[in-house]
DNA sequence: GCAACAGTTTTTGTATGACAATTGAAAAAA
DNA sequence: TTTTTTCAATTGTCATACAAAAACTGTTGC
């Protein structure tokens, strides 16, 4: 039954599909298992049929699961689960370890970041440099830890939305859960720290030369500072 | 009304959805501008508002729209769009033009296959290794070019699994697409030319001997080749 | 004139009950 | 034993009704 009431005033197949969703990613359905009919959610929930049909729906667009006739629904094998969701990553983070998520984006942020720097070096527009030079204003004078995350995000995602290729987009959700868990393991520091401001501008600066490979090798550095952070 | 009718046999729901999700790609409706209503879906499909609405959230699982009481259902910025999702890429397919398709995923594989070489190659597990050589050994047998693209794919998302990183896996559908592609392009040639074979080993053994930066490199120069087929 | 407020109306959200379609499993027939 | 048929469980679709949210509208009070 586990949190069904937490982050209420949403809608009720709202929080349907995040309970299930939470308990297929926390394990407690396998896949290949078979989730337990409609009729038998909508008991469990006190719900009808209606709402648990659409939070079943939102599973199944987002790849956790699949329905058939006189079957029922049944957990998919990891490989088709969307991951990159907001929701998924969501619902994934509160399943696994924490320490292990944070390697895990670090890791994937370190493979896609130097690239989507060194792409936006070489294709961003005017307009889109300015969004990355807004990002950083903000990031200098951004007076509390909220602040100084947001500025962050928007940096980076300014960045990514540079690169011009909209497959990459999907990855702003990993860089966003990413600052923050950073800036939860680090709020009894300085909100933005002139160290990470610097690596920062280094990037900006790169990538308003239109120097692709330095704007790759300060993105890494930037992410070397992080990963030194966690590890601290 | 579009192509409605094509690839029947699937739920109503399924085939709503595909309908308004190719529309929303195409850029009938834009990102802000609203749908329309739910009742008015239904007449012009003629067909149940229930359809409609597991229809509709659908759409918003894969953070195409959003829906709000009184206002309706409105389409959310492209930045906000699951396009790492398999129906979404597929109707961004639909949508795009092919050529510049081609290019967004060649290059998206050009940021992530490396690093993922690499990380395989440094945390396979035996099992995975294993997985990895019947793709390649399949490639080598393959006969026709439905069964080489197969194999091809398998192999690459062997490979991806051998990273040991949930994260990457959703790229597995930009490969999926992009190989599909490159044999569209290419049906007249060998199924599996013996460049392209020797390539893949190449990747393979450094995999197998553990060394990353052999396995990323190989990977580039497998990437290059590709770029050099479909430039022809 | 203008701002706050309450009522109106539109649209989505939820509930209920019924029937159709699908398909695995059991029962019957060969 | 094998094939065919029937049955039953589950999702798929439909129709209708009412609840809840929230933009819009008009009214009131100043």
């Amino acid at each position: 039954m586990a949190k069904l009431e937490s982050k209420t005033k949403s809608n009720l197949h709202v929080k349907f599909a995040r309970n299930i969703g939470e308990r297929i990613l926390l394990g407690e359905f396998a896949p290949g298992s078979l989730l337990p009919n409609e009729a038998q959610w909508g008991k469990s929930f006190g719900a009808s049929r209606t709402v648990v049909r659409e939070a079943l729906k939102t599973l199944m667009a987002k790849g956790l699961i699949e329905s058939r006739p006189k079957i029922g629904s049944r957990v998919l094998p990891r490989t088709m689960w969307n991951i990159l969701d907001r929701d998924v990553l969501e619902w994934h983070h509160a399943a696994v370890d924490r320490h292990a998520f944070i390697k895990s984006t670090q890791e994937a942020r370190r493979l896609v970041e130097p690239g989507v720097a060194l792409l936006a070096a070489q294709k961003r527009t005017p307009a889109q440099l300015a969004r990355l030079q807004n990002a950083f204003t903000a990031m200098k004078k951004a007076k509390t830890t909220a602040e100084a995350v947001e500025a962050d995000v928007e940096f980076h995602e300014a960045l990514m939305a540079a690169a011009n290729n909209e497959l990459l987009l999907p990855f702003g959700i990993i860089i966003e859960k990413a600052l923050g868990n950073l800036f939860d393991f680090t709020t009894n520091l300085n909100p933005s720290p002139k160290t990470a401001i610097k690596l920062h501008e280094r990037i900006l600066l790169a990538v308003a030369a239109s120097d692709g490979v330095a704007a790759s090798k300060a993105m890494q550095v930037l992410l070397d500072d992080t990963d030194n952070l966690l590890a601290k």
